[in-house]
DNA sequence: ATTATCTATAGATCTATAGATAATGC
DNA sequence: ATTATCTATAGATCTATAGATAATGC
């Protein structure tokens, strides 16, 4: 029963990380607190002492999430090479990041529930939506037909629709139809030609 | 206490219709049987022989969603004139389709729920999309740049990624921006003449 | 006689709290 | 002395069932 302030940290990490990782797979209500503590190799008990209640554990978690997901999705893009638009695009829309919600898109994967979640939790989702749009906007070639800004919020919605799609069709080959036809018509339309790397 | 086999239809209809509404208000979840039994006007006791478990009102209050929403969707994008492409959008992606998910598109408002749910409701909702893609495809003019099938699979994953993230987010002006920019950018993308009129 | 619905409740779960225990850190 | 965690449980909920009640329909 050790309880230094430093083990205490670290808990508190683990513990926000795990539920990180399963409000992605099994939603923000599928999960129960004492499950999740039980995962980290603690009991119930102590939850309280972490969180002041399961509310501020969803929205701490879900902060998590999008922070893990953004980073590991720019890393996944440009991987040493230069962030392009067409790697985002094929890394977000991948068969990999569909069967792995836990560590995906938070967006992605919860979309619909935050959208009737509360105060706290539609406001930190708005300004991650904010940064994902500037960021996809700042890829896109400024010739390009649409405005760059413009275009950058159909790719979103169209990342974010197709990837829920390609989890809710038990087809797999209509799922696998779904990622590719996507994946490509998006790099197609915004024809990038590199002209717009950003570097790590 | 009536009982009648006539009347047990119209409670039968009724349950399913308000659960229909209910669960793309509050999700799959969110809806218990003695709150939506109550709100029908009976009690909780009755609701097995009805159905066999809660699991299958879920999937028929979904395959009643789903038919209703279509329908809906058809006569509003039609309007007397014939169903074009421009309309569908239009109507999908309206302030008021956003504002009102009871009854609005079941895909957009659960698909997240949806993919973590059972066979049965994923197959169900599979063959639905299926069939609101051939939908859509059969608005899109063949000479369009990308095979209408696969206009029609970057549609649809915009349609719904955009009510979603319409929905998430919590600043007014962004919403409508998000609404407003896919629905313009899919109309001047498959640039419809009106050549793929569909009489209804 | 059958059955659609009702009242009442069992049994499982889930969040949150109370009080005990044992290690930290002044 | 403080506090991080534990055990135990209160109180609320939720699905499903049991048995009673009253109307239907042969």
């Amino acid at each position: 029963m050790g309880h230094s302030q430093t083990q205490k940290s670290k808990n508190h990490d683990r513990i926000v990380r795990t539920a990180a990782k399963r409000f992605r797979q099994k939603g923000l209500e599928g999960v129960g607190i004492a499950d999740l503590m039980k995962e980290v190799g603690l009991t119930v008990g102590g939850f309280y002492k972490h969180f002041d209640s399961r509310e501020v554990l969803v929205v701490e978690a879900l902060r998590s999430a999008l922070g893990s997901f953004r980073r590991q999705a720019k890393a996944a893009a440009s991987g040493g090479s230069p962030l392009i638009y067409a790697n985002v695009v094929d890394n977000y829309l991948s068969e990999a990041h569909r069967d792995h919600p836990g560590t995906g898109c938070p967006v992605g994967a919860l979309a619909g529930e935050i959208a009737r979640g509360g105060k706290r939790t539609r406001a930190l989702l708005t300004e991650e939506i904010r940064t994902s749009l500037q960021l996809i906007a700042d890829l896109i070639p400024s010739r390009d037909e649409g405005r760059p800004r413009s275009t950058a919020i159909l790719t979103y919605s169209a990342l974010v629709g197709a990837i829920g799609l390609a989890r809710v069709v038990s087809d797999q080959a209509l799922s696998r139809e779904i990622l590719k036809s996507v994946s490509e018509l998006l790099k197609k339309t915004v024809g990038d030609d590199g002209e717009n790397e950003i570097q790590q």
